[in-house]
Formats: structure tokens, sequence, C-alpha cells
DNA sequence: GCTGGCACTCATTGGATCCGAGTGCCAATC
DNA sequence: GATTGGCACTCGGATCCAATGAGTGCCAGC
């Protein structure tokens, strides 16, 4: 029963060409591994891989190149769980230790990211109808003038401007405070149309317009702006690869990057916070990032049901293991930092 | 007297150049432009103009390529300006106008300038330091923790989570508000540090350690952190240049572009909101940078101390008079978007 | 000072050739 | 039946060469 060679032979073959980026030959296969048979029988096993379709040969007189089904059944069946050293665990926990605030954490995140693993690092904000409500602050500037400021149980924080219809005291902004915190503090965002859905009609009637004003700002506040929610580090990554990772340019990958509709799509349905996603090349969801492959994992939250996404970027010739340790680490931390701040 | 034809000479190569990325010849261009003289006369001129540094070949049966001298000439006394198209102006208009906050006015005139320029552009958030207090929130989360918000007048927020040395009630909690509101609100930020001074000594001893605490917290939240200050957008354009545009890769570039300290120093001393400046090739200050030049302008704040910088940076082979009208009329809008809000 | 003419340069292009890495197949071997 | 050495074959890449032509510099004449 030869068919563990075989895989062997693939898992060879794919670890030779994300380390040479060259298409690898049966001679130099059998240099650099010890699998104990000749060129020749490798020979044989390739061509039956390539009917597989699990390699190919970029022209005729060239080595096998990985398909993205081949880098598939690698990372399903073939690779094992690389360990973190333990200098890249402490390198972890320092860099985000050292964090002060939210937009602190995502930034270091994605930057840590990418450092590890030399590709380009994608971090989603913590989402916010995920989050709960920790504290609404309505912060009194004039009498018709009212800055609202709603914080989440996850440090995010978000503030809108708001001119009144009516006039309010500071003693009137207080109440409007108290009205509101009562309903929604320590409720989920989610749940915050319906707290407050009442709350016109329990108040008087010249009260009213004010507090359906800043109703209409809180309600409004909650609807995400896709537009800041996430943040990419390491594209200078992207042009370290070659004309073989991405045939051409890597335009069309940078061009999706800039997209965020792409990139939110890429967390759409983040797996739990345990698991880590691989997308390979074509299995991608837009045509620019078919010659890339994303590593991505949910992170925060209850693992059930994480706070939002983050993950790499890369060529399909990805070091797939390496990328998944890392991937899964980072989560892991940042979830940690969430949970305890 | 023919200095002025050499000028309009290099005027067209300049244009010819940027266009068609191609070497201009002496044929190409007297057919292009209406010189009124023959090939001849127009390499008797050219070999004048290479003679002075400002155009160059890039093998010796080739066209001719401005120098980074050559832009800099056509930047300062060539180029006229190019007044923006009435839908260019609705443009910016709309597209900004839609802006709900700080961050979204940031993000969206980060694209808007690359779209604009079909360059890469670089916004940097008000700074800080010369920003002024608008309102400083104590939110009481529990009798030992504190929220402190630091909302300035540009809109931007910052929040710090804060345990207190000693519990604090709620009243507590609002009499400090008071405290540090009386002294630093409508003041510039800059001024903090002088206008807190004395608070120690002004309270009681058992709520020192209290005050003292959400001080150093309020002084520390001053201190930028430049990680979160710069937003770039448009960078897949770099992807479009050729390689005349630059040597090789856009890494180097990329790679500029990610480190912050080099981008702050883009906008180190930004000149007054009036003025653009043009930093061309090799006058950069970061070798990453040296094929490509950075138009680039204060925004925000009084004309004399801007609030922050933006910016485009393309290829030394750039449309100056497009960048530079777009980068300033965006400039303007942004000011006038942060004065009213 | 401008222009037409002309010899010269040299990158680019296309074609022809060689080289070699790598393959597929087959007969011999274990 | 799996493995192996041998061998012919393929074809991309490197090298060389000649032809091409865009573009130049220079000069004599207007």
């Amino acid at each position: 029963m030869s068919d563990d060679r075989r895989l062997d032979v693939l898992r060879a073959i794919i670890e030779d060409y994300v380390s040479t980026n060259e298409p690898v030959g049966s001679k130099s296969l059998v240099e650099r591994h010890q699998l104990g048979v000749s060129p020749a029988t490798v020979r044989n096993d390739m061509a039956v891989l390539e009917d597989e379709g699990f390699i190919t040969q970029p022209h005729t007189s060239a080595g096998r190149v990985p398909t993205d089904k081949g880098y598939r059944l690698f990372v399903d069946r073939l690779s094992s769980v690389k360990p973190l050293s333990p200098a890249e665990r402490k390198a972890i926990e320092s860099f985000l230790g050292g964090a002060v605030d939210l937009d602190d954490v995502v930034h270091r995140t994605v930057r840590l990211l990418a450092q590890l693993t030399h590709q380009v690092a994608v971090v989603q904000y913590p989402s916010l109808a995920r989050s709960s409500v920790r504290h609404l602050e309505l912060v009194h500037i004039s009498d018709t003038r009212l800055l609202v400021v709603l914080i989440t149980d996850t440090g995010r924080v978000e503030q809108r401007m708001l001119d009144l219809p009516g006039a309010l005291s500071e003693d009137g902004v207080a109440e409007l405070r108290t009205l509101f915190n009562v309903r929604i503090a320590g409720s989920p965002l989610a749940d915050a149309p319906g707290l407050l859905a009442d709350l016109p009609d329990v108040v008087t009637t010249e009260a009213r317009p004010n507090v359906v004003a800043v109703m209409t700002t809180v309600l409004e506040t909650l609807i995400e702006r896709p537009e800041e929610r996430i943040v990419l580090a390491g594209t200078a990554n992207l042009a370290r690869t070659t004309a073989l990772d991405f045939p051409g340019t890597i335009r069309p990958v940078l061009e999706a990057l800039e997209e965020q509709v792409v990139l939110l799509r890429l967390f759409g349905e983040v797996p739990d916070a345990q698991t880590v996603r691989v997308s390979i090349g074509e299995e991608n969801p837009h045509e620019g990032l078919w010659t890339a492959s994303v590593v991505s994992t949910g992170y925060g939250g209850s693992s059930a049901v994480p706070l939002a996404g983050l993950g790499v970027l890369g060529p399909t010739r990805m070091d797939y293991p390496g990328a998944i340790t890392a991937v899964r680490a980072v989560a892991r931390y940042v979830g940690q930092i969430l949970a305890e701040g």
C-alpha cells in the first residue's frame, strides 16, 4: 500500500516549493527528503498526484507545483501543528500587553501578525452589534447641543454631535442620561432598539422631541459604519512575492484589500474562536483574491460567538502551519486582553 | 532670447512624459506641441537642458526623461494652476459632507484624495496637542473603577480605563469631573499640564490619591500615540506604475508607508494651510521614498498653525498640477468641515 | 539663431541554436 | 506487483547574431 508514500511526496513537494519558490523535480525531492525510494518511483507517484489534480507542471520540462486542491489536502490532512516557540509566545504577550486602549490593541495586533507571519495581516474591530453597552454618556455642550458618547464593554467608543430640537438644561441632560442608561446599560447593543422603543411614550409631551432626537442618534450610532472596521498591516510583504505567486501584478490583490466590502466578507461567517479557517486560492469569494490564501479565525467574546475576526493573507504558496499557529495564538491572546480590559 | 523657449520645451517634455510614460524625443515633441521650431532646434535646447541637469536620457539612443531637478523647476516656475472642474468640486463637497464623525471625515478624505489623484493618499489625524479640550468626562464604572474620556474640539475622543487607589462614589466622581473641567475645558491640550499642576494642593489629603491618579491618566492621554495617527488609501495605485517609475519593485515604498515614523516626518513641519509643499524624489527624507514625490499641505486650525497634514504620494512622474489642486481643495474643505462640526 | 541633412549609437526585436532539467515509458530486477 | 536504472524526448531559458529604427550630435547653409 503506497498511498501513504504518495501523500508523503505531496507533503515534501509543498514544503520544498514553499521554501524555495521553484517547481520541484523528482531528483531534488529525494535528495532533500528521506523518502527511501528512487527518483523514478517518485515520478510515478507524481504522475498519479497530477492525475488526481493535486499538483501540476507550469510547463512540460519543469518540476511540479502544488494546486489549490493540493494545498487543501495538505492543510486538511497533512500538516502537523507547528508549536509556538517560547520566544514567540513571550513576544506576543509582551507586545500585546503594552496596549493602552482598544485602538492600540487592534493596531498592535495587526502589526504583530504581519511580523510573525511575513504576510498581510487583517484585523477587524470588535463588532458593535455583538458588544454590550457599558455606558451612554450625554455631554451638555450648550442648551441646544449635545454630545452623545456610546461606550461598549469592548472599549469601543462612538460619539455624535447632536443639535436638539428644543432647549435642554444641564439637569435635563442628566435626567435623559439616567433615562437611557437605566434601560440599556449592560445590555447587548443589538437589544437596544427593543429596550428603547417605549421611551417616547413614557415622557411628557414637551420632553418628547428631545428624547426622540437623542434616541434616533443612539440608534444610528449602533449601525456599523463598515469603513472603519478593518485594519491592515504588512502590505509590503506582498511585494516580496514573485511572479510565480501572483501572475503579472499584485494590483488586484491590493485593490481587493482596499475594498472594505471584500474584507468584511472574509470574516462573513467567522468560525468560532477555536477553529482556524483556511481559504485557498479560488475558494475565496472575490476574484481579485483567487491567487491568494486567507487564514482567519474569530477572537474575543464567547468562543461560540466571537466578537470579530482576524487573519493573514498571502500567496497560496504560504507556510500554512506557521500561519495557522500564529493566527490561533494571537487570537487567543487578544481575546484574553479584551476580556480583562 | 531663447531661454523662454527652452523652458517651454522642458514643460512639454514633462507633460508628454507624464502622460505617455515613455522617454520623449525631439520629433514627437514638435508633433504634439506647437513649438514653432524644427526638431533640430529642439534638440539643441534639449542638449542644453541636459547639460543643466533638468533632463537625462536613460540610454544613448533614447529620448529624454525629466530629472528630479527638472520636475522641481517645473513645479516652481512652469506649472500653471489647474482649476477644479465644477463636477469635481461638487463631488468633493458631497462626499465629505456626508461624514458623521471625525473618523468618518478622515477616512472619507483619504479615499477621496486617492480617487481624485490616482495616487496613494495620506491623511494625518488632527493633532491632539494642537486641539482644545471640549470636555473631560469621567464615567463611574464601579467604586474603584473609572473611565476617563477626553473629547477635543476637533471631535477626537480618547478614553482610558483607570483603577483608582481609593473608593469613589458617583457623587465623588461628579465632583472630580467639575474640578477638572473648570480648569481645562476650552483650553488647548498643550496647556493642560500647567493648568492642572496645582490640583493636588487644593484638595483634601484623603482625596489626593484619586485626584493624582486621574490627573496622571489625563496627562498620559495627551501624549500622542503615533501609531494611530495616519491613514492611507490607494496603495493599489502604486502597483499601476511601471518599471520606469520604480526601479525593480515598489516594495521599499510600501515599506516606508508602513513606518509611521517616516510618514510623520513627511508632515514634520507642515506648511501653513494655504501653501502646498512638493517634495520630489531624493528631496525626500527617507531613502525608500527617493523614487517618489509627495504633495502635502496642512489643514484645519488657523491657517498659520494647521491641525495636521494631508497629501498624496506617487512616482516622481506625477501630474503635479492636478495633485496640487486636489490636495489644496480637499484640505480646504476638510478644514471647513472640522470648523463647523 | 534656425534648419535640413547625415553619420552614428545602441536598445530592442526576432530568429536560430544550444543546453539541461525534468519527464514518461519500458524492460529488468527484487 | 512494486521498484529501479536506462533512455529518448520535450521545451523553457540562455546565448548569440543581425536587422531595425528611434533618437542623437554635429555641421554647413540659410
